[in-house]
DNA sequence: TTGACATGCAATCCTATGGTTGCGTATAGT
DNA sequence: ACTATACGCAACCATAGGATTGCATGTCAA
């Protein structure tokens, strides 16, 4: 299991503002994730960065993607943050 | 809350290996503990790498530490835990 | 009191990581 | 066909973080 992916990807405070917007709106566009984030949130970032913090949450297994056109379609999942913590919680 | 240093303490495998020891067996001093990892789970890693872990591990408020003595007596606490996947989690 | 032991403190080093910039590419609308 | 759009790729930079080394300090036992 990717364990350290998981806790890593988590690490960051930007990325959990990410699936913080996506675990309440769910089926966005990368492009609008970024504008969200950028607008409502105030993230001073530029959208490279946040592409880059995508991809870590996709290899975790905490953001899958898939492509629409010219779109990358983003859902949250969260079963491996469930699988991760169960090794201390019950 | 203290978000971000709870999570970026579970960022390191070696700290989650602390955890899962203190886990399992509360109530070490910081002795038994790093004599513990070094001999039983074959972590190559200075004593003073383990205390700096052991540093953040508490300031995350993951584990709690009294002075007995000359000894340093580590207790686990998952209450922070709990709290921060509760972001997500139900 | 003296020495072994468990720990604390601080400087230093190296690498991982978050960020930016620049450019390239495929898709969609007009 | 052409242009704007949404995204991907890669090089580069700066900082943070994990580790080491060396030394200092406090405690306990003989």
């Amino acid at each position: 299991m990717h364990t350290d992916l998981v806790f890593s990807a988590l690490a960051d405070p930007i990325r959990r503002l990410m699936l913080d917007e996506l675990s309440e709106r769910n089926e966005q566009t990368l492009y609008e994730l970024t504008a969200r984030l950028i607008m409502r949130h105030e993230v001073a970032i530029s959208r490279q960065a946040l592409a880059k913090h995508i991809d870590l949450l996709e290899k975790a297994g905490l953001v899958s993607s898939e492509k629409r056109g010219k779109y990358r379609m983003l859902v949250f999942n969260d079963e491996p943050l469930r699988t991760v913590v169960n090794r201390w919680l019950k």
